[in-house]
DNA sequence: CATCCACAGGAACTTGGGGGCA
DNA sequence: TGCCCCCAAGTTCCTGTGGATG
């Protein structure tokens, strides 16, 4: 359903990086518009690079997961148990992003679901993103609305089969079918029909604001007892959840169990941060750890095999030069062995090649891929921005680019109030500012590093950690920050005092 | 060695906008 | 309509602090 577009495990990557690749190729029919035909033809007789671009997506579950076969039996082992009907033990998973960790995960539950459809066993998945789903409000809300969605099939599919009894009874004697059954009387079946049918009346779909979170709760428990099943529930990037809204969902969620008549929930998490349980109450802690399950990053060589797999499906067979699989797994290794970042490199690569019209994809493609996914990311980043932020970074650069070094928050405040006035926004306390600029900090925006200068006091020391010109532009292509005229006015102003 | 700067950053609270319900 | 809830962003008030300086 809608997981699959927002399953990253990744940093914040709010759309598809792609809208930028179509603004390149805008510019593509500049040159070259001496005729009216031959702008696609040109593009198309090029010998394609790609066989199946698809696979190299990030959204793209693959059937097989290279070195990592011991984590998936660990899972396996421990979720069989809910194949016999019992509880399994609620797992925790570890691993930085792109180790595979969500991929895993949901491999193992996609099988899960369909061994449980074959040997009949009421077994269901749930995955929730918490990145995206981050209050304990909304993944009840959004646990509570798919389950009544499952009540609500789980019963067309009963009343269905009661139809299909009636109309045996009618074909042959009541003495003959119904004893097989748990009915006695056509009447009885007739009333148990209509049970459901009130029942699914009762249903009520969970709004997305508004209703006393307790309610939901119990809206969510009535939906999952409502009949015989194991239920998992696999809360992907549950770290975030924890940090913004304390333990309460998860010390709701174990505690479940105790309390459930009719079925079993077991939790899977999902964490970059190995380290998380530290801030959990003890009791969840033990229930939600009962086993843990640590993705290490892959190393290189682990890399390698994992494009090389990818690559003989999505490009076309000597579209590649040697070395550009080592290369891509080289580099990926180094940002923690991020396998998404190399398959991400892997892909662009080949769309720059493709773009070029080159025959191959070699090694200066993966170098400029590297630099264009970075920039992509900050261009993407900046863009989004709050325009409360863009004003902080705004300040921040200003400075920058008059020579000013490992700039302090009291000199960006400043800036920052004037930029404010000119532009005519509301200006924030300093309190304010510097959480803007943490934030800044954790994108990788800027660099800020709490520095004590002993007598003149303790303060962050900021500096820009993303190439200034560019993202000076995307800053001004805001419509309110393209008002600003001149900010060496306002920095000149500094030296003044 | 104590002092004291210039903030960092936690906690509780407010504001305003989403909504439900009787 | 008035009263309830949830939530993000922001404010107010506050205590804490590393180390150059007097």
């Amino acid at each position: 359903m809608s997981d699959d577009d927002t399953d990253s495990t990744a940093e914040p990557r709010r759309e598809d990086r792609d809208f930028d690749v179509d603004l390149d190729e805008v510019v593509l029919d500049e040159g070259d518009d001496e005729e009216s035909t031959g702008l696609f033809d040109d593009l198309l007789s090029g010998e394609p690079i790609f066989e199946n671009k698809e696979v190299l997506r990030p959204s793209y579950t693959p059937h097989e997961l290279p070195h990592r076969k011991e984590q998936i039996n660990k899972m396996a082992t421990i979720l069989v148990a809910a194949l016999r009907g019992e509880t399994p033990s609620n797992i925790l998973i570890y691993g930085k992003t792109g180790t595979g960790k969500t991929a895993s995960a949901k491999f193992v539950s996609q099988e899960l679901e369909s061994t449980s459809q074959r040997y009949d066993v009421p077994c269901e998945v749930e995955y929730i993103n918490c990145e995206v789903t981050d209050t304990q409000y909304r993944v009840l809300a959004q646990l509570a609305n798919k389950f009544i969605e499952e009540n609500e099939q789980y019963i067309d599919g009963r009343i269905e089969e009661l139809e299909a009894l009636l109309e045996d009874v009618e074909e042959q004697r009541p003495s003959e079918v119904l004893p097989e059954t748990e009915f006695d009387s056509t009447d009885a079946v007739e009333e148990r029909i209509a049970q459901l049918e009130a029942d699914r009346e009762e249903f009520e779909e969970v709004p997305m604001t508004g209703w006393p979170t307790d309610r939901v709760y119990s809206v969510f428990f009535d939906a999952v007892d409502y009949h015989e099943r194991v239920v998992v529930i696999m809360l992907d990037e549950i770290d975030k959840l924890v940090e913004k809204s304390g333990d309460d969902t998860l010390y709701n969620l174990s505690r479940m169990n105790s309390e459930l008549q009719n079925s079993r929930v077991s939790i899977i998490g999902i964490s970059n941060d190995l380290k998380f349980t530290d801030f959990l109450d003890p009791r969840v802690k033990s229930s939600l750890g009962e086993e843990e399950i640590v993705f290490p990053p892959y190393d290189a060589n682990q890399l390698r095999d994992i494009l090389q797999h990818r690559a003989d499906v999505a490009f076309k067979s000597e579209a590649l030069t040697d070395d550009v699989i080592p290369l891509c797994a080289a580099f990926a290794a180094q940002e923690h062995g991020d396998a998404r970042r190399a398959l991400d490199l892997l892909r662009t690569a080949g769309e720059l090649a493709e773009r070029d019209q080159a025959e191959s994809v070699d090694e200066a493609h993966v170098r400029k891929a590297q630099d264009k996914i970075e920039l992509d990311r900050v261009v993407e980043v900046v863009r989004t921005l709050p325009t409360q932020s863009k004003l902080v970074l705004f300040a921040i650069i200003s400075l920058e680019k008059n020579g000013v070094h490992n700039i302090n928050t009291g000199e960006v405040y400043n800036i920052y109030k004037r930029l404010c006035e000119e532009i005519d926004a509301d200006v924030l306390t300093q309190r304010r500012v510097t959480d803007l600029i943490s934030e800044l900090d954790m994108l990788g925006i800027v660099n800020a590093v709490v520095v004590s200068k002993g007598r003149y006091g303790r303060t962050k020391e900021i500096s820009l950690s993303v190439p200034i010109d560019e993202t000076e532009a995307v800053l001004l292509s805001d419509s309110r920050l393209g008002d600003i005229d001149d900010v060496q006015p306002f920095v000149q102003a500094r030296f003044d005092n």
